[in-house]
Order: C-alpha cells, then structure tokens, then sequence
DNA sequence: TGAACATTTTGCGCGACGCGCAGCGTTTGT
DNA sequence: ACAAACGCTGCGCGTCGCGCAAAATGTTCA
C-alpha cells in the first residue's frame, strides 16, 4: 500500500473520527460538515469526496465495525459448531463494547446512543446492521459449504443474529445500572438458538 | 373523525402513492418533491408538513404496511402455538405482496425494488423493518404475558421474524421465474422455527 | 346562521447540503 | 526526470428542510 493509500485511509478515519465526537459534543444538527472539514484540515468539499453525508461520517464507524464480524466468523475453526462459532464471533467484536482504539470509552457510547437516537441517522445506523447480516451470511454460506439445507439459511440465520445483536446493543446503551454486554449478546444469541 | 382529519388522511395517502409512482416512472433523483405537490394540487411547502424527506414519502406505503404486521398477530387467537400465529400473521400481511388497494401491482414491486435498491431509500426503507420488529415484540409481548422466559425474548423474536421476511422479501423481488411470495415466508420462517 | 376559535395551507426566505466541473498540486511508475 | 494517474480544492448550481407569519379552511357554540 503506497503512500496515497495510507493518507487517505487516515484522513477518511479522521474525518470519521471527528464527525462522531462534535456529534456528541454539540448535537447533530449543530455540527456542519464545514466545521468537520475544518477540524481535520481539509476542505468542505473534499469531505464529500470521502462521505455521502454527515450521517454516514458519524455511523462510518459503527459500519467498519460492522463488517468485520464476517471475518471474525471466518476465523473460527472449522471443525466448530456453527452456533459456536457464532457467539465467539460475535462475541470478540462486540464483547466489550467494540470501541475504536483511538475513541475514548465515553464519547464512543454516547455516540451509539445519539446515532441510536436520532431519526436523521437511524436509518445509516440499520444500514450497518445490514451489512452485519449481509457479512455473516457470506461466512456462514462458505462454512456450511455444499451442506446448506435451504440456501435461504445464511441469509436468514444472518439476519437473526444481526438483529439479536442490535437488540442486546440497544439494552446495554440504556441499561442502570450499566450491566455487561457479553452477557446480554450471549443470551440473545441462546434464545435464537433454542427458538 | 370530522372532515378535517379525512382530508388530511387522503392528501396524505395520496402523495406517498404519487411520490412512488413518479419514482418508479422517473427515477429516484429525477422526481423533484415540487414535482410530488403540484401532481397531488398542494403546494410544495405543504409536502414538509407531512413528510420530512422524498424517501420518506416513496417509502411511507411500505412503513404502513409494516406496522400493520403487530395488529395482525394480535388477531390470532389466544390458544393458537406462537409460531403458527407468527406465521399466519405474517402470512396475512405479505402473504400476496401486501399490495395497497389503489396501486398496480407493477408499481408495487418495481417501487420496492427501487427503494431496496436506491441507497438513499434504503436507510428509510430499514427503518420500516425495525418498525416491523418493535410491532411485533410489543405484540408477543402481550401474547406471551406473564411466562416470558427471558425478557430479551420479545424483541429478539421480533427482529428475527422481521429480518426472515425481509429476506424472504428481497428473494422474491428479483426470483426469475417468480416464484411465490407465501412460499418463500413459510421456509424463511421454518428455517427460524427450527433455528 | 354566523361569529369566534382552532388548525391547516401557503408564500417567503435562509442556511445547509450534494455534487459536477475544471484547474492545480502531489504521488507513482518507468 | 518525466509523463500519466490521482487526489484536493474552489466555484457554482439546483435542491432541500424548515421557521415564520399571514391567509384559507374546518369546527364549535350561542
């Protein structure tokens, strides 16, 4: 990867960066795409070379998180149960929260929690839950191999647990006092398990 | 309910149906929201006190019939296993395509193509799901009463269900020969119930 | 009925957005 | 070292979402 590659990851991840935390710290609608654009040192318009919108520089990294997952199912052994494999695989993403390494704890909750919240960015929110299922169900597909019962199952299996993701992320944000998020994934996931 | 609230039902009703017709004639970006108020004889001002967006008006038919799914499982009777009312109910919905009375079916299924397609429909479009899963975890939440063995359950199953239809949905959209909608749902689901 | 009240529609205007375009500067490969 | 490829930038246009206040329309009650 040259140089050209490198400086615009870094600067696509900064401008990710920081459009989540003036999120947090100000509110959606009292950010302007200028004013990330300035944080960072580039121009307004070259933030639309990177991003499509506010919304999706704030959820960008929720989706990278996201599509990780398919990988971290991909890297189970594959002598493993499926249903194994899925919880590990959930869980090593998400177990702790899944916070970027350079994000403080704080503002990357509040982030969820705002993105969760507000109606402009629900919609770029589910669209990296989609990605989640779209990335299990190509990983489930490959492990299942030729022994899929119903080529409809990765598909849905993925979407299952997608959402039971979702479902034990939005009790963790608002749980009081704050419980673990592994455990909650974990039971989420038993649940779809033993329907 | 008085006139007032009948008139503002039908303008309602009737710019979501043009907002999807012309997208399906035109194009998404090629229907401009004065083009929406001038076909249904409002002024486009009006247009924003009933929607917040274009792709919250094309996509509002389908965010109705959504959140019709709830009701329909609370229809079925008490004694009835919660799988087979899951099924029924959602057979009873989408069953056909759940097409709207007063839209060709063409317009149907090549509008829902369009909004699962169109990135800038397809946030709007996911919100219908949730709306989907949170109508559905209230309703088996009901249904379940006092014996939920796990509180996560509702909405899980919820999101389950709503993601097993959305694909079932999205297979159906583009199945060459088509096949049949009803079909598709019963295996999505049995796939679920057999998790 | 008709007059006071409540709610909706409308025109106006503003700030923000998304993006095409073309010129400039930098990286890349030879 | 040079040319081609590529990203960054400023400019400008059409569209959007919405606050505001006045006009139009439905509602209620004497």
């Amino acid at each position: 990867m040259g140089l050209r590659e490198r400086k615009k990851q870094a600067t696509r991840h900064a401008l990710a960066l920081t459009a989540l935390r003036l999120a947090v710290e100000r509110g959606y609608d009292r950010v302007l795409v200028e004013d990330i654009a300035a944080e960072v040192g580039v121009s307004p318009r070259t933030f639309n070379n990177y991003f499509g919108g506010k919304a999706e520089a704030i959820c960008a990294l929720a989706v990278h998180r996201s599509e990780r997952i398919g990988d971290a199912l991909r890297a189970r052994p594959a002598g493993e149960p499926l249903w194994t494999a899925l919880r590990e695989a959930v869980l090593s993403e998400l177990g702790a929260g899944g916070v970027p390494a350079d994000l403080p704890d704080r503002v990357w909750i509040e982030g969820l929690r705002l993105v969760v919240t507000t109606p402009a960015m629900q919609g770029e929110y589910l669209r990296a839950q989609a990605a989640t299922q779209e990335a299990l169900a190509a990983a489930i597909r490959e492990r299942l191999g030729d022994a899929v019962p119903d080529d409809l199952l990765p598909e849905v299996l993925g979407g299952a647990v997608a959402a039971a993701c979702g479902v034990a992320m939005r009790r963790w944000l608002w749980s009081d006092p704050p419980v673990d998020l592994g455990d909650l994934l974990r039971r989420a996931l038993l649940l779809l398990e033993r329907s």
